[in-house]
RNA sequence: GGAGAGUUGGCCGAGUGGUCGAAGGCACUCCCCUGCUAAGGGAGCAUAGGACCAAAAAUUCUAUCGAGGGUUCGAAUCCCUCACUCUCCGCCA
């Protein structure tokens, strides 16, 4: 949620800002809106004072034994009027938080200007691409070839999307969890945390995936009480951890990571990657959320990709680093780098991991706040980035580690997790 | 699922219709005193929004005592609904 005060002050460089995502900001409607809002919350705020120094007169009369029935008659009279403003001061500021909520944030001066993907910059680039001298299989391929990998199953027991994994494949997908959460708790202080993997309306607000996301998200009735929302990504639990909350300055930096399944409809991505596990309705992720001090929110950016970087290098697998251009970023986020592993089946470059700087946009939103050198409440700044897609990890490995004999090799810091396994085999 | 008790400021906690944005304590900030590691005295100390202003400060207004609704001239206080927490019983991985 952008600061309101900003689009009072300076709608111009919202609209310019806004402008670089594509997106036409009508002012009007919200200028319109505030001005009424002004005029109607003065006229409310007259109105509420005058009836409370009259209800106080009277209180003090009665305690004087006073007759207050003339009294009573006149601010009888101001009941109406002060209703109907009341609910308009309301009906004005739902419209104004509705817009509000609506806005994406504004992009970071350093994120590219661009319309699409295709105008994302590369910032660096890791490993050498393999050279393979023979046919090169996709994760699918070699996968099922392997007989570990069952997309019929899959399909028999819930349908397209989903994935059933075996044996070595399974328990390999187990290690990489495994694997990045030791590295990200006792190498980048994080601390690990376990949570809900089904979350309630305000907390999807808070991060944004609400109200303007919802056909996204799976949702779980829940009879009277509304429903439950299945978390797209562990970063609406861990980053809920500050909503409301105001923490002191020692309390910072917050690192929080967590390895769940992450629930996502993909609605809108039909045709898109229906083969194989890389676009599925549930996977796992392992996730870096950092709640930091304003001013340290782009360090911690770098800092936090790096983190995720990491993960890729020990497993060996040639990546790039994209900086995100301003049509391309998500809504919440001012600057995001995808970091993006090589598949030499695909002969490309594809996301394994997102690392975005939110600023103030989810705090605000969440009323997270940390009080500064003045004692005063302000604003944290969130982050968040993939450290890393398990799934799509797993692809890489079969992707990248396969031999021509169909066997797949085990990066080496994953052995310890495999008894020691140091080849996958078909069974 | 049944029965009961709760939810007040950073924390603890008083407060059953008016003088309550809210006693008292703790914590914190500043000042004074004292001087040896802890104590005494004084002052300040919630959040958000509005008005005023070029802006900030000051001033002032409004809202907020779990959330929403109601009664009332007036609600932390009375009524209703909901959420959450705790205790006991039941069921249960």
């Amino acid at each position: 949620m952008l600061d309101i005060q900003l689009l009072r002050t300076n709608p111009d460089l919202v609209a310019r800002k806004l402008a670089t995502r594509g997106l036409q900001w009508d002012q009007s409607a919200f200028r319109a809106l505030e001005d009424e809002r002004k005029t109607v919350q003065t006229r409310t705020q007259e109105l509420q004072a005058r009836r409370n120094s009259a209800s106080k007169a009277i209180g003090a009369a009665k305690g004087r034994g006073e007759d207050v029935s003339a009294q009573l008659a006149e601010v009888a009279t101001l009941g109406d009027a002060l209703t109907a403003d009341e609910a308009r001061l309301d009906e004005i500021q739902a419209r104004l938080e509705e817009i509000l909520l609506g806005l994406p944030n504004l992009p970071h001066d350093s994120t590219p200007i661009g319309s699409s993907d295709k105008d994302n910059v590369e910032v660096r680039r890791w490993g050498t691409p393999r050279l393979f001298d023979f046919g090169v299989r996709d994760h699918t391929d070699v996968g099922e070839r392997l007989g570990l990998l069952d997309f019929a199953t899959a399909a028999r027991i819930s349908g397209a999307r989903f994935t059933v994994l075996k044996g070595a494949l399974s328990r390999l997908h187990r290690a990489l969890g495994q694997f990045m959460l030791d590295v990200h708790t006792s190498e980048h202080g994080y601390t690990e945390a376990y949570v809900p993997y089904m979350v309630n309306a305000d907390s999807m607000r808070g991060t944004g995936q609400l109200p303007k996301f919802e056909e996204d998200l799976f949702g779980v009735p829940r009879g009277e009480q509304g429903k439950f929302y299945l978390i797209p990504t562990a970063e609406v639990p861990l980053t809920n951890f500050v909503r409301d909350q105001i923490l002191a300055p020692e309390q910072l930096p917050l690192r929080l990571t967590a390895h769940t399944p992450c629930f996502r409809s993909e609605a809108g991505s039909y045709g898109r990657d229906v083969k194989g596990m890389i676009r599925q309705h549930q996977f796992d992720k392992v996730e870096l959320v950092q709640i930091v001090h304003p001013d340290l929110s782009y360090q911690a950016l770098e800092e936090l990709t790096g983190h995720a970087e990491s993960i890729l290098q020990r497993l060996d697998l040639p990546y790039r680093v994209m900086a995100l251009c301003s049509g391309d970023i998500g809504a919440g986020s001012a600057k995001t780098y995808d970091l993006e592993v090589w598949l030499p089946a695909q002969n490309a470059y594809r996301e394994i991991s997102s690392c975005s700087n939110f600023e103030a946009y989810q705090a605000r939103r969440l009323q997270a706040r940390f009080r500064n050198d003045k004692g005063r409440p302000e604003l944290l700044h969130t982050l968040n980035g993939s450290g890393l897609a398990v799934g799509r990890t797993l692809v890489a490995i079969l992707e990248n580690g396969q031999q021509a004999d169909g066997s797949v090799l085990v990066p080496a810091v994953l052995r310890p997790y495999l008894g020691g396994l140091e080849r996958i085999q078909a069974v």
